[in-house]
DNA sequence: ATTTAATATCGTAATATTGCAATATGAAAA
DNA sequence: TTTTCATATTGCAATATTACGATATTAAAT
């Protein structure tokens, strides 16, 4: 029904789909590409650089921020955005787990 | 409007967003952990494990073969489902890059 | 105090996702 | 070959997401 059923599963699934589902769109991976290219990042730049009006770019960002995959510093009339790296490698050591082999498989 | 302007991003940014969408759900983060625990995957018991129907199931198994995380073996009347490490690998590559610190930032 | 510039929010339309009942399919068992 | 069991597909309702124009907010600059 469009509605996730998130009572269904621990706290821990749901955190780490949030995570995931963040991730999962190709604005959303412009922008984290476009902050990782900045070495200081200039922010704001993100629609000239992206092809999406200021209202979807903000919209994207507030996502990113909520998931805490990115954070915002205020500085003066602009606002700094950067990879939040703790998030970055906490998401890593998930995929790790899931990424280890069991013993035995069947689809070996 | 529910419609993702794919044609402004690159096909790897599209290919990257897609496999985040796939993992976006807590069904199939469920999913993946269920496979993880069996040591040898003995699968359709998934929807005994969780508390969903068997066509939701059946759709996210879809979802999750569709992305090349997991693949699917037939065995006589049953399937047998594995999570597909090749991709697993994939998936954290790149987000180690993403997970890489930029020389100077303005979020230290 | 006004203006300007950067970003956020609101409202809304279009499309996508989630979930399930009903039904189909396909393979082994009887 | 009929039944049975495991899984997939279809159709549909409810909700979520994506996108943007219009508008609000906020802070520096004038």
């Amino acid at each position: 029904m469009g509605v996730t059923k998130t009572d269904n599963f621990t706290e821990k699934q749901n955190e780490i789909a949030q995570l995931f589902k963040a991730l999962g769109h190709p604005a959303r991976i412009a922008i984290i590409e476009f902050l990782m290219k900045q070495n200081s990042c200039i922010c704001g730049d993100i629609v000239n650089e992206i092809q999406l009006s200021q209202p979807t770019i903000s919209q994207h960002l507030k996502e990113l921020k909520q998931a805490n995959i990115i954070q915002g510093t205020i500085e003066g009339k602009t606002i700094c955005y950067c990879i939040n790296l703790e998030t970055m490698s906490k998401i890593i050591d998930i995929l790790s787990i899931y990424g280890t082999a069991p013993a035995t498989s069947c689809c070996n």
